[in-house]
DNA sequence: ACAATATGTGGCTATTTTGCCAAATATGAT
DNA sequence: ATCATATTTGGCAAAATAGCCACATATTGT
């Protein structure tokens, strides 16, 4: 594997991890519906609101959204529309497996 | 949220983050070409026989892979082919933020 | 039964991640 | 200037993860 492909795998994985999080994951799926600014989000999330604003940055960090400062809010963004499909499939692929359900939920 | 929409929440999110490490990702995107057993991930990949396999458990518990024992090998395959796609999709959304790549591949 | 090959598991440490609190910063209103 | 609202940051303790080693297990061949 050369450097430049370590980087991207490397990328590509950051990305997945950011996604990989209940709290981040539901984030994004509010997201997909039209942009947010962090209170929003807070509102539909029980969590501290420093918390709810380190996911968003993991999920900016992983370039999976982008953020317009308007005031004194902050909106985000997402950026990768295809995550949206995607969580579509994995979904699709969890439902497949009805019987395993239970066990995978845990 | 309904205690169903959770569990299919959390669900996701368990193989988001199965997807979300490097090798992991590697190891998915090998078998996005075919079945492989063990024995020939471990030789593409410069980690120890145990670490490979337990990466392996934690696919196959997020039900992105499943196997079939041979003889004395198991055969990983993948079982989510979607998930093929939509790293073709994160790579898209990658590289098109070519500025910020060499920062999000750190 | 024994040896060889292939795989999984237990245990351990180092590292990373989470989530809360308190404090800092920024913007707009009075 | 002061206050209120919105957001980020630093710090900390608890929990989860990664990766290696040694050992256990399983299957096949001799």
């Amino acid at each position: 594997m050369t450097g430049a492909e370590r980087s991207l795998l490397v990328a590509k994985a950051k990305a997945l991890k950011a996604l990989g999080h209940p709290t981040r994951l539901f984030m994004v799926e509010e997201l997909s519906k039209g942009e947010c600014c962090v209170c929003s989000l807070v509102e539909r999330i029980d969590a501290d609101f420093s918390t709810v604003s380190k996911h968003l940055s993991v999920l900016k960090e992983a370039g999976l959204v982008e953020i317009e400062k308007r005031g004194q809010k902050v909106f985000y963004r997402l950026r990768a529309t295809c995550v949206t499909q995607f969580i579509g499939c994995i979904e699709t692929a969890i439902r497949e497996n009805a019987e395993r359900y239970a066990k995978l939920a845990r």
